[in-house]
DNA sequence: TCAAAAGTGTTCTGCATACACCCATGT
DNA sequence: ACATGGGTGTATGCAGAACACTTTTGA
């Protein structure tokens, strides 16, 4: 009977193991005004020269996980860059070649850190702003479609933002940041009112330079406060 | 140049297709004091005689989803089900015969709905409560964890609770659900005020038959409704 | 002295919370 | 008549929203 074949898989032979994946990862950096993203340029066939999501196979050895690391190391030469796995493509048609599944991953990271480490020269990539993306390879639109989304999810309901900003920042900056990302203008005073009462940000007691105003204050953000006040049950929300 | 190598793995041959890719589903139901999880007894070794989480390799004509909806009917009988894709898992170690990735998926269903349709006779399949779940085959215990995690965080934000209860069912059994799946208990008549402002409950005129003290009304979720608020920006949260 | 952005408090409104009694039915 | 859960309104507190002027710096 039908049912017999399924929930007990495990029986399966070599046959079974002849599909492919994948990660693709959408880097998100932000640029003062404009949050961008980071794509590369396919040198081969198909879509030859079109952009596209950086991504890899997975080695047979690493997690998925692992997997995003290497990419994003190789790419940006950064280490400790904030991810987060997003969903699973996998439609029969959406690579030619056969069978591949893909996990999508967002990550985020300070455009000036990226800049410090170019060790991406052989491969053309390049910061493009989100609302100018033009026609990306194989179903990558889609995926960068559904990663924006939960990026602006998540925004929301984490503190992920920091990892956009330098490591000190105004609050002019932060307020920005928020601003573009979930596209609507915040009051300033309640804004400030909101953030402060976090209690998240350290004063670090420096100043702007060079500024042809008065100068804002800099903050970082406290991320073992934050860790202690989560695990009290507090909830991060803007 | 290393950095070559990745980026471009499109030019890749047969042999990078060796992997399995399955998926697994966290079946939720609700039975008026209890959240529960159909779990199935596998036949077979490895883990012989350990409860498993349903599930099958996807077929290499099908997408992800339809595999689950396929794997939902053949068990449960059930066509429409709420499924929701949660996470993949692909540790190098999961599956002892080789690389298999799973994408889990959760989903929610009325038991009533299900007992009628016990199509399931083929596989030993059981309600289990998720307060009483042992050891499960492979990574399963992971995977439902992080499913249920999923399930308790869409519940506030999404009005998928009205998935685990008859179409027709009473305030207290809906705030039942929530003190249960939300694990904290509600006012009774906040919950009803709130409930009410979101406009989202028809009245079916109808009461509860032959319960020995004054019965309830009976109330139908309004999807019409909600797809309508959703679109002009309304969000569901409890 | 001007331009440009930084910084700062109060009032008002609405929503969440806390709380206790009468009602309808079956036995 | 009694036991059982169903159903209802009000007062209070707190957090979000609206809103305008003074301060500091560089040019």
């Amino acid at each position: 009977m039908y049912v017999h074949k399924i929930y007990f898989f495990y029986t399966m032979i070599a046959d079974n193991f002849n599909y492919s994946v994948s990660i693709d990862c959408v880097i998100f950096g932000y640029d003062t005004t404009d949050l961008k993203v980071l794509l590369i340029k396919r040198g081969e066939e198909p879509y030859l020269n079109h952009w596209a999501l950086p991504g890899d196979l997975i080695n047979p050895k690493e997690s998925i996980d692992q997997s995003v690391i290497r990419v994003l190391k190789e790419l940006t030469g950064l280490s400790k860059v904030y991810m987060e796995q997003v969903k699973t493509f996998g439609d029969v048609g959406r690579h030619p070649l056969g069978r591949v599944f893909t996990v999508a991953y967002y990550s985020l990271l300070k455009i000036s850190d990226y800049e410090l480490n170019p060790s991406s020269f052989a491969v053309e990539a390049k910061w493009h702003s989100v609302k100018r993306i033009g026609e990306l390879a194989f179903d990558h639109n889609k995926i960068f479609a559904t990663c924006k989304e939960k990026l602006v999810e998540s925004i929301k309901r984490k503190p992920i933002g920091f990892e956009l900003l330098p490591k000190e920042f105004t609050l002019t900056e932060l307020q920005n940041l928020y601003e573009t990302l979930l596209q609507e203008p915040f009051d300033k005073r309640n804004f400030r009112k909101k953030i402060n009462s976090m209690k998240l940000l350290i004063d670090t007691g420096k100043l702007q330079k060079s500024v042809s105003h008065r100068p804002a204050k800099l903050y970082r953000f406290d991320n073992n406060k934050y860790d202690t006040l989560k695990k009290g049950g507090f909830n991060f929300e803007i």
